[in-house]
Parts: C-alpha cells; sequence; structure tokens
DNA sequence: AGAGTGAAAACTGTTGACAATCCGAAAATG
DNA sequence: CATTTTCGGATTGTCAACAGTTTTCACTCT
C-alpha cells in the first residue's frame, strides 16, 4: 500500500474540488483496474490512513459509488465491491443498446453539420487504426466515439445513464481484447450509424446503434 | 417546523435501518410532495435541527438522493432540490418509454403463466374501476401495474432505473388529473401491452409499451 | 474433537467541534 | 453615484472521538 501525499497536495493546492470527489475517482479507478476486487469490503479505516483523509469523505465518496452500481452497502458491514453475474452483465448489454438507441436517434434529428463531419472523421480515424493494427488507440477512440454521441445527443440523463451502465460493465469484463477481423466488423457498424445519422434517419440510426451494442454483447460472450 | 421524536423512536427501537435512509427516505417524501419545493438548498444545519440528526446521516442521504436526480450538490454550497425543465423532463419520459419496452420485452419471453393471469386481473381491476370512475385507486393501481412490470422482467437494474426516472420526472409534474376518457385509452393501452406478453410476442410488446408511454408524454404535455 | 458460549477486537454508525469557504451588507474609494 | 473592498455571519467541508453492532477467537462443556 502506498501512501498518498499526492491527496494532500492536490486539497492544500485548490479546495475547489472536495475530498469526496477526489477520493471517489481514486476509489473508482482502483475499482475498475482490478486494485479492489469484486466482493471486497472497502475498509473505512484501512482505506482512511492508505488515502491520508478521515472517514467522513470515504463515506460518501462510497455512497457515491453506488449510483454508479460499483459498490453496493449492507446496513452495519459497510460498502462492498459490487459481484456482477454474467446475468446481470447481460442486463447491462441490453440497457445500453436500448440507451445508445435512444440517443443515436435523437442525434439523427439534432446533429448540425460539424458533428456529422466530426464522427465520420472519427470513424476514418477508427479504420486508420485497423490497417497500422494500432488497437489501443482503436480502443481508445471506440469509448470517445460512443461517448461522444451521447453527449451529442443533448440528453443530460441520457449522458449520466450511458456512462454509468459503461463504468459498472467493466466490473466484469475487465477489456475485450479482439482480433482486427473483429475490429473491422465492429466500424462497418459505426459506418452504417453515422449514416443512418447524416441521412437524419432516426428509425435507421437507432436500430443500427442498438444492434451495434447486441453485437458487442455476443462477441464479448464468445471470448467466454 | 415540526419537532420528529419519531425518527429518534424508531432508531431506538430497531438498529436495522441506519438514521442515512431514515432521512433519505423523509427526504424523498419531502421533495415530492413539494414540501422543498424545486430549487430550495437543502441547508443541513437545519434539517439536522428538524429531524434531529447531526449533519453527517444528512449528507450521506442527500448524497443518495443524487442518484435518483433528486438533488443537485455544488461544491461548496451544498445541495439544491433539483430543478427539471420542459425538455428534461420530455427526455426522462422518453428514457423511460425505452426502459419499459425493453422490461416489456424480456417479460414476454419469460412470464409464467401466474404471472401473465396477475397481470390481467390488474387490467381488468383498472377497468372496473373506470366504471365506478375511482381515479385515486386507478392512479394507485396503474403505478403498481407498471413497477410489477419492471419487477417481474427479472432485470435488477432495469428496476432501479424505471424506479428512479418515475421518481425524477415527478420533480415537475405532481400529478397528472385526466378524465376518465383518458383512462380508458389508457387501459386500452396496456391491454394491448398483456396481450402481447401472453403471446409470448416480445417485439410487440416492446412496441406497444414504448408507445404507452409515448402517448402519456404526450397527454402530460396537453395539460400545459 | 465439536458445538456452543461469551468476551474482546474490529468495524460501522453517529456525533459535536473546528477549519475553510461562500455570501451579503456595510464601508471605502474613484 | 457607481464600483470595489472589506468584514462578519452563515454554511459547507473535514476531522477525531464516542456509541453500537458485527465478527473473531479462545474457552468451556458435552
Amino acid at each position: 500500500m502506498e501512501i498518498s501525499n499526492d491527496t494532500q497536495a492536490l486539497v492544500s493546492a485548490r479546495r475547489e474540488r472536495s475530498l469526496t470527489t477526489i477520493v471517489r475517482d481514486r476509489l473508482e479507478q482502483m475499482i475498475l483496474q482490478g486494485e479492489l476486487g469484486a466482493g471486497t469490503r472497502l475498509n473505512e479505516q484501512a482505506l482512511s490512513k492508505v488515502l491520508g483523509v478521515s472517514r467522513g469523505p470515504i463515506r460518501e465518496a462510497a455512497r457515491l459509488l453506488e449510483r454508479d452500481g460499483l459498490v453496493a452497502s449492507v446496513a452495519n458491514q459497510g460498502a462492498f465491491v459490487r459481484q456482477l453475474s454474467i446475468e446481470e452483465a447481460l442486463e447491462l448489454y441490453d440497457l445500453r443498446a436500448v440507451i445508445a438507441g435512444y440517443a443515436c436517434a435523437q442525434l439523427a434529428e439534432r446533429a448540425s453539420a460539424v458533428e456529422k463531419r466530426e464522427m465520420r472523421e472519427m470513424v476514418e480515424e477508427m479504420d486508420r487504426c485497423i490497417t497500422t493494427e494500432e488497437e489501443a488507440r482503436y480502443f481508445e477512440l471506440n469509448l470517445a466515439f460512443h461517448d461522444r454521441i451521447a453527449e451529442l445527443s443533448g440528453g443530460r440523463r441520457t449522458l449520466e445513464l450511458y456512462t454509468s451502465l459503461g463504468k459498472e460493465v467493466r466490473l466484469l469484463r475487465r477489456r475485450v481484447l479482439r482480433g482486427t477481423d473483429s475490429l473491422r466488423f465492429s466500424n462497418e457498424e459505426h459506418k452504417q450509424i453515422v449514416a443512418a445519422i447524416e441521412d437524419g434517419d432516426a428509425p435507421a440510426a437507432r436500430q443500427a446503434a442498438e444492434q451495434h451494442h447486441i453485437n458487442g454483447k455476443r462477441r464479448w460472450l464468445d471470448t467466454l
């Protein structure tokens, strides 16, 4: 365990971020990177020593993480890193699919010319990554692409739910390593989505986005 | 403002519910009933006096309410009862629609005979309420009907999201009072949903449920 | 040996006090 | 008179100590 004077430094530098949110981000990182495995109890005392803050902010941070489904609290026993069953993960994929479908439908009706251009360029960039076999970069761009869609769709809650479900599903599958073939298929689906949005065809955009996520679910299932 | 020794009584009676959750429920009630209007700051000191607990549980309860979108926190300024614009409310209706659609599709594939029967009976009961003009009871049954669908669909997160979005939208529209005509239309849609579920026709169930919620959105919009 | 028992340790729940920050009003300045 | 500054009260952020609950583990008894 490392002592973290860095949090001290952060807080003394500027008080615009509360300790609670700092701890929140740190814990989220720990959980998503597997540093805190599924089912682990978030020991308030231990964490307060390691992170160098009192238990108050840690408790509040835990409550915030509860919101994203990353931890679950039990009365008088504390907060535990959530343990996700495969069934639950599949449910999350489905929910994410319908929300993404809705977001794309909205976007198809709202998107400005520059926004359409931005998305087309992202897809082209991903194409380039496939030919140059930069898988890591593709992975990153893919994430950014979907987040950007949710963002541009204009709905505050839509974005919140989409990103929240994205984090939650990462509890179980840390990373999907897929061959370049799979990447190619995936990006073809991206092209369909963007095409439908550029056409202003909301139903088609919705269908394409939904199917893309369902296919993602299948691709993940196949790796088990 | 009322003093609340009842909370004291509750907590001394049994320690199985934490003060945090008690305060959470109380605040939620206050917000949804309009006792705490939109935009109001949740003054921690004042609330701690009124509710008879210290500020810690109140802060944690506020964080929990943040999850359901009932309050929004600003650093160094505290938590405020969320103020919902009409556009945001419409978004919530849409999101709820797609989630309900998903839930009904799932249910169409999963529902047992007794569950199908239960739902048909609920719809019949609502029909009876319409003829006897028991609007309040219809309102209640309607709520129970939809919650039950989300529950029976089997998805933990699905249920959470559906109920959460339901609460959130209530920030803006406290209650939809509709004439018996409107009730009749609404229940006809319920029948379509149940029929599709009984047939095991997932796409039809999804479509019917989604349309029902979209129509609900329209009915609400018309009352403005 | 194994099941039950009870006390101690570890932990979460809660509290009141202190520190940092924000907000508004009065005072100072041009 | 308008604008900025300063100051005090109110409020949120954080902490350390206390209270209550759960868990652990040594001990007893069968």
